[in-house]
DNA sequence: CGCGGGATTGAGCCGAATCAATGCAGGTGG
DNA sequence: CCACCTGCATTGATTCGGCTCAATCCCGCG
């Protein structure tokens, strides 16, 4: 990659602050592509609740997700919304070969995106196999993911479920403030949606969720601190809780 | 497809007879790369209940699915198996850029796949684009699917579930049987799976699921001829049962 | 013909949904 | 500053769908 001088250092230096410049899709461009794909890049924020793609609309733009979450929903034709995934930051946002979006996706947070237009990125996959290689990965591994929760909703209980969620918070937050190997004892995380938003993703209803997350308080699992802030006090326990074996438990 | 002349008629001719050549990961190659792909090509048969491949273990091979159906498996720590999907004819089988497989994967019927071997079909995919484009649509098709899955687990009730699963059946085994534009009217299909497999993909228990049929034969919506073998009586009413449920397929 | 595994049917129970209050914080206007 | 409102979260009481446990049926097969 060093090799390569038709990129200058000056086209670069976006990137070269770029949280996630090594876990994006354009993690393995070389330095020439990352260039190209730099100058159809255009940073956007959007805020809280903010539309990003409109289920069954063309789709305007792809990105990468640098800071925030995004909820992907599915909207029934009987008007009910249903959350189908998170998506993090370096996640890819925006359905490629497909011009009508099948989902839709909404900020959970506020949210920087670095974004492609539609037809520079297609182009682009076009004509450089690395970046059509890459796509293909963050697919799989979200089809990965889609799989787990397909699990989850299958076979686990409220308090398994639960467990789950917070578990994967509490990882992902972990992952983005130490990117080295911190050994899971994480001060305190931000769960990005609203209870309704959890009850609706892990298939229970708002009243479980806060019961559930009571329980885990009063067992000294987990602290509340607000609505939104919580704390991991017993990483262990609630690890066990997410039901690797249902050996569960005690209340 | 008529200019190229590098493949001969000859290297071609197992393509022409093959029943998903428009359908798989081969689909939209032109005739030259088709030619290179089949060479790689070596048809396996499976019988029911052989796996095919095991999770946490290099994958072998990839294939296309020409004849009979594959279960994908989770095999949990603890030594539950769980079904994350479905493969039908055309679906392609394999974890690309991952040398272990994420699952497993099982002839759930007797089985006829056209496989690549492992190596020789990554290198292909690095050297032909349409193909690893075709890969990507493929699996996006399967993240979409699953993504149905997920909504159905999290909102539907036994017998919507049910409903929607002989829905899906219905419907891929017209598509095989009438590739035309048949009007839903298909005579019997197969269910590929037993009450147990049936259960577990669908979340529930055999004797829920056993119910279930009963309860849409008694309501004159289908007929049970054997345990495997199903007839759609009244295809407007399983349609309206499935809780508008639009997106079919499988996985 | 009897055996065995899958499928069906039945009775009772339990966990999560539902229905219904209450609590709590942030914002707004008096 | 307080009273009030509004939206979200928590807690409690009750109901109900699907699970569990258990018996029986069905059918292919030696």
């Amino acid at each position: 990659m060093s090799s390569e001088r038709s990129a200058s250092v000056f086209e670069l230096r976006p990137c070269q602050r770029c949280m996630v410049r090594h876990s994006g899709v354009c993690g393995h461009l070389s330095d020439s592509e990352l260039a190209e794909l730099n100058r159809i890049a255009h940073i956007r924020e959007f805020s809280a609740g903010e539309e990003i793609l409109s289920q069954g609309e063309p789709t305007q733009f792809f990105g990468t997700v640098q800071e925030g979450i995004i909820k992907l929903c599915a909207l029934e034709s009987d008007g009910a919304k249903h959350i189908l995934g998170l998506l993090f930051p370096s996640d890819f946002v925006g359905r490629i070969y497909n011009r009508e979006s099948p989902f839709s996706a909404e900020a959970a947070t506020d949210l920087k995106l670095c974004t492609f237009s539609h037809d520079a990125f297609e182009r682009l996959v076009r004509e450089i196999p690395a970046l059509g290689h890459a796509l293909l990965e963050k697919t799989l591994n979200e089809l990965d993911a889609c799989h787990d929760w397909r699990v989850l909703l299958n076979r686990k209980n409220a308090k398994q479920r639960v467990a789950s969620f917070l578990m994967m918070l509490a990882r992902r937050s972990e992952l983005m403030h130490c990117p080295r190997n911190a050994p899971l004892e994480s001060p305190h995380f931000e769960v990005p949606l609203s209870r309704a938003d959890i009850a609706d993703f892990l298939g229970l209803t708002v009243e479980t969720v806060s019961r559930q997350f009571t329980r885990l308080k009063v067992d000294g699992v987990i602290d509340v601190m607000n609505a939104r802030q919580f704390r991991v006090l017993d990483p262990q326990t609630l690890e066990d809780l997410t039901g690797r074996h249902f050996g569960d438990d005690e209340s």
